[in-house]
DNA sequence: ATTCTTTACTTGTGTATACAAGTGCAAAGA
DNA sequence: TCTTTGCACTTGTATACACAAGTAAAGAAT
C-alpha cells in the first residue's frame, strides 16, 4: 500500500492556531491600535488580565513582553504597563515586510518581474547553503508607489521549495509576507540586514524616477522563518527623500 | 534633624548586580565570541544548563531568549539550541553604541564639540517632555574614526539631569554607553529611529572628507533607558561606502 | 537490507506559587 | 500643616512542576 504523505509545506488559507500568550498580545495590540486605550493610559494590571483572559501570570507575561518588544507599551514596576501610542509607525526596519511598514498611506505595489526560476547566483551578500543551491531560486522584483509616488524597489530571492500554486499566485498588491503566512503558514521570525547609501543605477533611476545624484537608502536582508531552514532574502531601494524608515531597537 | 538623601543617579565604579537570566546571558555570550561554541555547535540542553548553573528551566530559558534576540543561537524543537556565530557585528542599529558596533576594528573617537549646556531647540524630530525641557540640554559631538578613516558624526542631546561630573568627563576614545552604564548604572534597554539617505552639508562635508554628491545614511535616534524617565537622543551621519550598518531585527 | 516503531531526549507551552522591589496614597504622627 | 510611616498595589525575579510536540537514533519487524 502507498502512503501520500502531507507535504510539510501544505496549502491551507485556515490561520494556524497560536499559543495563548500571542492572542492575548494580538487581542491588547489590537485594542491600542484601535485606539481604545491611548498613550498614557494604563494597561489592567497583570494579574487583572490574568483573571480575564483565564491564563496565569507567567503567560500573561509572555504576551505583555511581546507588546514591549513592539513598542506598544513600556512597563514601570510598580506603576503598571505604560501604552505608548498607537501604529506607532513599526517601520521596515524591525517588522516583516514593507506593506506592514507603511500603515494607512495609499499603497500601490507594481510587478516588475514576475516570480520567475532562475539559477542562483547570490544572496545580497549572505550565504546561501548547499542545500538551497540545488533547488534553484524563485526571483521577483516589485515597484511600491505610496500616495502614487515610486519610493521602494523589492527585488525578493527565495530557495525553490515546494510552495504549491507559489509562482503562479498573483501578487498584485498583496504582501509577500501575508501569502506566506496565510497560505503555507510561514511567519518570519527574524533576521539580518545591512544598510547603506548609495547611488541608484539606470534600472532603478527608471523606476524611482530619480537622477544620479539623488542619495538612495538600500537594504539587504536576509529573512528567517519558523520553518526550520527555510530563509529568503531581499535587497530593497528606497528614495527616503519624502518617506524615512522607522523602527525600534 | 538633615538627612542627606542619597541622590538616584549615584556615582560609582561598580558593576550593577544584574538576575541570573543575564549572568548566564554573558557567560554564554562570552563562550561564543571567544569562538569556544563555535557556529553550528548544539549548546549543553536546557536541563544541561539548569544543572550546571543550579538554576530552573523557565531562568534559563529566559537567559537564552536573550541570545536568540541577539542572533547568537537559534533554537529547534527536539534539536537544542544551535549556536550561529561569533561577534556577528551585532551592529548600531539594533544595539547600544556606536562603539560596541565596531567589533575589532581600530576606533578612534574625537570631540569635535565637548558637552556643553544649552536650552533645548530640538530633538531631532522627537518630541522632549516639558520637565526635560525645563533642565536644559547637554549637547557633544563626536567623530568617529575607523582605522584611520573618518565615518561617523555623532551628535547626542540629552537632559541635563545631575549626573555628577559628567560635563567634566573625558570622553575621548570612551564609550558614552559605557561610562552611562559603569558610572551611573543607566542601561539603553530600547529606543526609535528613523533613518534616511541624504546628502552631507557643509559641516559634515568637511569632517567626513566627502563632497555634496557623496550620499549620506543618517540616523535619528532615541534612547530609552532602565531609569524611569530618562531618554536622550542622538543623531549620527554615516559614511557608509566602507562600512554598512548590520543589524537583526 | 529495509522499513517501521519505540524510546529517550530536546525545546515549547502552561500552571501555581513565592518573595523582592518600586509606586502611590491614605492614615498616623509631629 | 507638614512629614513620616505603613499598606495595598504594581511589576521583577525565581522556583517547581506538568505535559505537548518535534528530533534522532536504536531496536524490532518485515
Amino acid at each position: 500500500m502507498i502512503i501520500f504523505r502531507i507535504d510539510k509545506f501544505s496549502c491551507t488559507d485556515e490561520p494556524e492556531r497560536s499559543p495563548q500568550y500571542q492572542k492575548l498580545y494580538e487581542k491588547l495590540r489590537k485594542l491600542i491600535e484601535d485606539g481604545y486605550y491611548k498613550r498614557g493610559d494604563l494597561l489592567p494590571s497583570e494579574n487583572e488580565l490574568c483573571k480575564a483572559h483565564s491564563l496565569t501570570r507567567p503567560t500573561v507575561r509572555k504576551g505583555l513582553d511581546l507588546l514591549v518588544h513592539d513598542g506598544f507599551i513600556i512597563r514601570q514596576q510598580g506603576k503598571g504597563s505604560i501604552v505608548q501610542g498607537r501604529p506607532r509607525e513599526i517601520g521596515i526596519l524591525s517588522i516583516s515586510g514593507t506593506t506592514s511598514a507603511i500603515g494607512k498611506e495609499k499603497l500601490i505595489t507594481r510587478i516588475i518581474v514576475k516570480p520567475t526560476i532562475i539559477a542562483w547566483d547570490n544572496a545580497f551578500g549572505y550565504e546561501i547553503s548547499e542545500a538551497d543551491k540545488s533547488l534553484g531560486c524563485i526571483t521577483m522584483e516589485r515597484l511600491r508607489l505610496i500616495n502614487n509616488l515610486p519610493v521602494f524597489y523589492d527585488i525578493t530571492r527565495m530557495p525553490n521549495l515546494n510552495l504549491p500554486r507559489f509562482t503562479s499566485r498573483s501578487f498584485e498588491n498583496r504582501s509577500l509576507f501575508d501569502i506566506l503566512r496565510k497560505n503555507y503558514q510561514i511567519r518570519v521570525t527574524g533576521g539580518e540586514q545591512k544598510i547603506l547609501a548609495t547611488t541608484p543605477d539606470a534600472h532603478i533611476q527608471k523606476h524611482l524616477r530619480v537622477d544620479v545624484n539623488h542619495p538612495i537608502l538600500r537594504l539587504d536582508r536576509k529573512m528567517e522563518t519558523n520553518r526550520v531552514g527555510f530563509t529568503f532574502y531581499s535587497q530593497i531601494y528606497c528614495n527616503t527623500s519624502d518617506y524615512s524608515l522607522s523602527g525600534r531597537f
